[in-house]
DNA sequence: AAAAATATGTAGACCGATCTATTAAGGAGT
DNA sequence: ACTCCTTAATAGATCGGTCTACATATTTTT
């Protein structure tokens, strides 16, 4: 693959990623992914030839990996294992606020829509939860709980962001903050 | 209002009810919700002028009543707080499960989808999350962080509601059934 | 009570816009 | 020269929404 067509691949991808994340995966029109990243329609359909699916299959799986990377960093770093998910509250609020309430899970909308529709797209959201719930549990590594515990802390995250973004606002997140040494202690 | 004319408009928003449930805002159209209540075209628009809009929105408001229902019949009941919440999360893993994994939370799709879109939708959504989060404070009352404690729990509710979805397993609402004393202890 | 008049609701054809996807041809890079 | 990629016209389906004609209740008038 050229230098120029992997360029416009990635364009196309990023362009998916956000329309996806503010619109859903029904929102989120072939036409405006041509408008926004500037990549004529045929070249959509050169790069993934198998159409909507494939194109919107592989921005979630590239929006997770970001997120994962994300979250990898902010792992290294904290200290208590409370200070650490604080952060990650920290960090997708800003994320949130920044883009003007659009930019939540990059996920949760598609899966909500796909879970009894396109099998493909559903499974790819499914493992995007399943490899951040991996990233969780190691962080969270050594407590004799630590299963229930990673599914309980991203369903936490998860549940306080759909707030945050239903009602434009960071006091869901931050509410939640305040709450967590009890379910870690 | 004529008896025939509000029993159409109560099959449009119940017909309106399930398809958005299952496929969101965009993904129900107008087409599927005529075909599936039975009821032409013109009804649809004599009983809501305003078209796509307020026949969802209506419909977000009558979800979220049917399930404050259910959830203040729930709280009448159980013993501790703890329990109570077992129960909710044991009635909406009953209801995803039942319905072939397509019934999660009726309004989560809607507010994903239009936190940065219609204005009176978004307001919708909000406004449902604030009455179930209400009647948790109600339940919870007494405690010091009755406030704090009734977001948490309503995050982690739509949450574990999201990922038993995605995954298309009651595994997320099991384990974060188990890990509710710790939080309300 | 019968008839006329007025609401109330149903029915579906139709409109322009937009949707995803296909196609055949030509330009750019190596 | 040959592959990689772009370009734009187009197809066919579906979208939300409007419109007119009709049927059925309900009320008013005689």
């Amino acid at each position: 693959m050229g230098k120029k067509g992997t360029e416009t691949r990635v364009r196309i991808l990023e362009a998916t990623q956000e329309l996806v994340e503010t619109a859903g995966y029904a929102g989120a029109g072939l036409n405006q992914v041509i408008a926004a990243s500037g990549a004529p329609r045929g070249s959509l359909y050169f790069h993934f030839p198998d159409g909507k699916d494939q194109l919107i299959g592989e921005s979630i799986r590239r929006a997770g990996q970001a997120i994962d990377a994300a979250v990898e960093e902010l792992a290294a770093s904290g200290a208590s294992a409370a200070e650490f998910v604080e952060g990650v509250l920290r960090l997708l609020g800003d994320r949130l606020e920044e883009s003007g309430w659009r930019k939540g899970c990059p996920v949760a909308t598609v899966a909500l829509e796909m879970a009894a529709a396109s099998e493909p797209l559903q499974q790819a959201c499914s493992d995007v939860y399943a490899s951040w719930e991996a990233a969780l549990r190691r962080r969270l590594g050594g407590r004799p709980d630590a299963d229930d515990l990673a599914v309980t802390i991203l369903a936490l995250i998860e549940g306080a962001l759909l707030l945050a973004k239903a009602h434009r606002s960071r006091e869901p997140l931050d509410r939640v903050s305040g709450r967590l040494a009890a379910l870690l202690s």
